[in-house]
RNA sequence: GGGCGCUUAGCUCAGUUGGCUAGAGCGCCUGCCUUACAAGCAGGAUGUCGGGGGUUCAAGUCCCUCAGCGCCCA
């Protein structure tokens, strides 16, 4: 059978072996009604959109994932790893909306709702699939049995519970403001929704004559110079501003300007807000301000501000599609003008506006000016501010009623009017915003690397209120019923109730009604109620999604198990937007923090440092990473990547797959097939030696050096891994065992093994180590190359079932490898002195190749040597002497103390030890190398002896830094002279 | 404007609390198809650790400063 075994490691075969493997032994199921010694391990997918198939990121994202979740459950841990899909509403719905457009010419409003929403609705099925399909390629270990969408029925019923609550709380509230609008997709935006860019524009300066012409120091003034730059907004214009301090405000304020036209009439005010001019400040504001502000409430966020302080009129003079309309609020579009402009989108307006001004010689000036933006980061084009209803979540006001302890602030507060706040703050102790601060600032939420915390912190102390409503059709569809009347003859512990009054002065009630409520609902509708077309932000389900995945708000097992979970594991864009709000929900929901660890890990870019995006065309889709190298490979390079830094830089290269479509891959991937090939192999090479193993003939005291050595380094690595994973750190460890497995086990262990196989003494010992530190290699690489190691494992399984040493280590048997257990430290395998001795074995052998590479040797050539040093040295070498042997292509090898270099040999000194390699002399050579490792040893010398000659460092430095320089030196010295003999001695 | 990072070999990156002659992978040079692996083996070269200043017996590591780059938030 192991002859069968093939070179090359097919990731393709191994890797539907191993799904399938798993799959029948249902390994990925987590129990919740099993009692595990250890406890539990969870974590929660960050549920990828269904927008889109999943990228490299992801596949970073969830590779890390994995690797917790397959090392806990090594560990013995009752795992569970939740997996899901987020509706995305305003992303999928505008990659829809694109589609039918392109396909069929219709826009959503061609749609019925439903009939639109059955469109995304099948999108979004083709999308889960794929994305589902994508995680399971990679390896990913979740439950799928419970997978779950955010809008699926379970999540849903926790969406419609929390918004219930919530408005009950009074946490929910609906608010006129201005908004960050996006007039492509046509919907609300949350702050955090705008991605600021930088734009080169301009700010025109434009003169609105003063109503009547005012004297100041003596001259008639007749207009004043506003700058702006967005000219549009004029037409909204309900005052212009001005600096109390500046000289020309006692003049003008309280005077009336004519708004160029449109012709309304509006006041001078005196605000603070306004810059003073100042042509040489470095303030690029003051540079450029004339020292008056036009004054629009409805479209700009700082006049808003201005207009609420001096309660000036509100104006909005746009449609929801961004053009200029009077049917949203502007009454007094008169001016044949002001009708020109009508049904003009705004910049096309701006321009217009511009040009009449030009024309009018109103126009004074126009200066380049590059400004910051806010743009949709879903469309992209410009935000507007725009006036409008939405629903909010107040999250800085304190809840009366909140049902759970707030634990016992182990942070400083202060009380004012008897609210108590978080000290520095204005958040309340018992608010949405202070619920989701609490656990931070007492310790038990913590993030990975910690430096992002200061992020979350900002975040929340800095909060607004959360606009969550949006203008979209695929959502959760806002569970509110509005009339200008009282609800009535409906139970009201099913509905909560507000009112507000409406721009024309009626009392409107707006009903919310509890969930599995489908008659009240009806009762509503039937008394003229009307359901708010509105759904809800996408991340008002997000934020519920550890426990709505769980079957909250029912009361379950498996929350009872699995929550709070262990780890949240994302990337630093998202710690606003979705992390803070989980924990938000989660301490308001559940009363606990929905994970205690938040590990952010880097975001990948391409080899110029720049975002993998779709339109640069430079991202790697993950299922050509597995086509092109395999999952594994994929896995390994991501994993091997992976350390505290905020970016990594993955080259991206078209290559030709097999199957002839040219695709993005990377030559990183290389390592790690690289890798897997030689795990493939090594291991192949141990199988074919391992037939007919018996575990019984296992003799502890038969170890021989190199035996002891390898599981001695074994045991490091052990630890070293261990230790890593619990530190959240995924190159350390990967590198720990690539070296030991690679450097040690490779390249000396099974070199050293292979004579003894062929010695029936010997062979049983080998056998058995190396089926030991196989296995044991096996499992601590499992976490990062699942796939391989498990093929690799049966194969194993069915040549040496019984693997473990006798009297040391027992190895339970395991039908897949993720059951097996996770390796162990055994103290009495530690073996320093050993791995001291093999050190210098190696230093020898390489003493030895050196000279056989510098003259030429064939490898196959033996070659006499012989070895002087002092005599407890030439003991340790004698005793290793065939370890020496074997991998130097030594025969003869002697070794005495004070013996003399034999005539035509080649010296070198390694540490202690004076190696001659015989009958290879070649004077000029020899002087070359002994020149070269003399001025080697010198250049460690120097630094030492000007140390030590310097009394500061013998008197101040620790005692053991200068004994190990002292040390060194001695050691430094002695091979100096060494090498200074040897070199006289050349003739 | 506020915050967080980055700059170490040709490339991609490690480098814990300051302490042996600064490391890895890839690439490069030399020699090998050595009976697990050429996706490999053996040997080798490669760095004023972005610039400047400071603290210290000792700085890639701590502090200040300058320059360049990136991200997040307003």
């Amino acid at each position: 059978m192991a002859r069968e075994i093939p070179i090359i490691y097919d990731s393709t075969a191994m890797e539907a072996q191993a799904a399938a493997l798993w799959e029948a032994g249902q390994y990925f199921h987590a129990d919740e009604t099993t009692k595990g010694a250890k406890g539990t391990y969870t974590i929660v997918i960050p549920p990828p959109n269904v927008t889109a198939a999943l990228h490299l990121g992801h596949a970073l994202n969830n590779t890390l994932q994995d690797i917790l979740i397959r090392w806990k459950r090594m560990q013995g841990f009752e795992t569970l790893w939740m997996p899901g899909t987020d509706h995305a509403g305003i992303a999928t719905q505008t990659v829809v909306e694109k589609r039918l457009l392109a396909e069929q010419g219709k826009r959503r409003t061609d749609f019925a709702r439903d009939e639109f929403v059955g469109h995304v609705q099948s999108w979004k099925d083709e999308y889960e699939a794929c994305i589902l399909g994508q995680l399971k390629s990679m390896g990913c270990s979740c439950d799928w049995e419970r997978t779950r969408f955010t809008m699926d029925d379970v999540c849903a019923k926790a969406v419609r519970t929390n918004f219930f609550n919530l408005f009950k709380d009074g946490l929910i509230y609906r608010g006129k403001r201005l908004v960050n609008w996006d007039p492509a997709t046509q919907t609300v935006l949350a702050d955090d929704e705008v991605e600021h860019q930088s734009v080169q524009g301009f700010f025109w300066y434009m003169q609105y004559p003063l109503a009547e012409p005012v004297i100041i120091e003596g001259k008639a003034v007749e207009h004043v110079t506003v700058a702006t730059t967005r000219p549009e907004t004029m037409l909204g214009d309900t005052a212009v501003a001005m600096n109390p301090a500046d000289p020309r405000a006692a003049a003008l304020v309280g005077k009336n300007v004519r708004l160029p036209i449109v012709g309304r009439l509006i006041p001078i005010i005196a605000d603070e807000h306004v810059v003073l001019p100042n042509p040489d400040s470095d303030d690029e504001k003051a540079k450029f301000s004339t020292g008056f502000l036009k004054v629009t409430p409805a479209h700009d966020p700082d006049d808003w501000a201005i207009g609420q302080r001096h309660d000036l009129d509100v104006i909005n003079v746009m449609a929801p599609d961004g053009s200029i309309s009077e049917k949203h609020g502007w009454e007094d579009a008169d001016s044949p003008e002001a009708q020109g402009l009508l049904g003009m989108d705004r910049f096309e307006a701006r321009e217009a506006i511009v040009e009449w001004f030009r024309q009018e010689n109103l126009l004074e000036d126009v200066r380049d000016y590059a400004h910051e933006v806010g743009h949709s980061y879903r469309s992209h084009v410009p935000i507007e501010p725009y006036l409008s209803d939405q629903w909010y979540i107040a999250v800085k006001k304190p809840i009366s009623n909140f049902q759970f302890s707030i634990s016992d602030f182990q942070f400083e507060t202060e009380t004012h009017d008897g609210v108590t706040y978080i000290s520095g703050t204005d958040v309340p102790v018992n608010s949405l915003a202070g619920l989701a601060l609490a656990p931070l600032l007492d310790g038990r939420l913590r993030f990975i690397p910690e430096r992002y915390t200061k992020n979350y912190q900002l975040w929340l102390e800095n909060l607004r209120d959360w606009p969550i409503s949006r203008q979209l059709w695929w959502g959760h569809q806002i569970p509110v019923w509005t009339a200008n009347k009282t609800p009535e003859g409906i139970d009201e512990s099913k509905i909560s109730v507000q009112q507000h009054t409406d721009d024309d002065g009626n009392v409107m009630h707006y009903v919310c009604v509890a969930g599995e409520n489908e008659t009240i609902e009806r009762v509503l509708e039937e008394h003229g109620f009307v359901r708010d077309e509105d759904v809800l932000d996408t991340w008002f389900s997000s934020a519920l999604w550890p426990f709505s995945t769980m079957g909250w708000p029912d009361e379950n097992d498996t929350l009872k198990k699995f929550y709070p979970t262990d780890v949240l594991c994302t990337a630093r864009e998202i710690i606003t937007l979705w992390v803070s709000r989980m924990v938000m929900m989660g301490q308001y929901c559940v009363g606990d923090i929905p994970f205690s660890d938040v590990y952010i890990h880097a975001m990948i870019q391409d080899g110029q440092g720049r975002k993998m995006s779709k339109s640069l065309g430079n991202g790697i889709d993950p299922l050509v990473a597995i086509d092109s190298h395999g999952a594994d490979a994929m896995r390994f390079t991501l994993a091997s990547m992976t350390t505290d830094t905020q970016d990594v830089r993955m080259p991206v290269a078209a290559i030709e797959l097999p199957d002839g479509r040219t695709v993005n891959s990377s030559p990183k991937f290389d390592n790690g097939r690289n890798f897997c090939n030689k795990l493939w192999n090594a291991s192949r090479f141990a199988m074919l030696n391992l037939e007919g193993m018996d575990a019984g003939a296992f003799d502890a005291a038969k170890l021989d050096a190199a035996d002891k050595w390898i599981l001695s380094r074994l045991m490091k690595t052990v630890a070293a891994t261990t230790e890593g994973l619990k530190d959240f750190k995924y190159k350390e460890p990967l590198d720990e065992i690539y070296k030991f497995f690679w450097n040690d086990f490779c390249d000396w262990y099974l070199e050293w093994t292979k004579p003894r196989m062929q010695d029936e003494s010997q062979k049983p010992i080998a056998q058995n180590v190396l089926a030991f530190v196989l296995d044991q290699t096996l499992r601590l690489l499992h976490p990062f190359v699942p796939f391989i190691t498990e093929g690799i494992f049966q194969n194993l399984n069915s040549i040496a079932p019984r693997r473990g040493l006798k009297g040391i280590v027992e190895l339970s048997a395991a039908d897949s490898i993720m059951v097996s257990g996770w390796p162990e430290c055994v103290q009495s395998l530690n073996d320093p002195e050993t791995e001291q001795q093999i050190d210098i074995v190696q230093g020898v052998i390489r003493s030895i190749r050196e000279v056989r590479s510098q003259y030429n040797i064939a490898p196959s050539k033996k070659i006499a040597a012989s070895a002087s040093a002092s005599d407890t040295m030439c003991g340790l070498l004698n005793r290793h002497a065939m370890l020496i042997q074997q991998l130097a292509g030594v025969e003869p090898f002697e070794i005495a103390a004070n013996l003399q270099k034999p005539e035509n040999a080649a010296a070198v000194v390694a540490g202690d030890v004076q190696v001659y390699v015989h009958d290879v002399v070649d004077p000029a050579e020899e002087r070359k190398r002994l020149e070269k490792q003399k001025e080697f040893v010198e250049k460690g010398i120097k630094p030492l002896a000007g140390k030590l000659g310097n009394e500061n460092f013998t008197s101040r430095a620790k005692p053991e830094v200068v004994e190990q320089s002292r040390q060194k030196l001695a050691e430094l010295q002695e091979q100096l002279a060494a090498i200074e003999k040897h070199l006289s001695e050349l003739r």
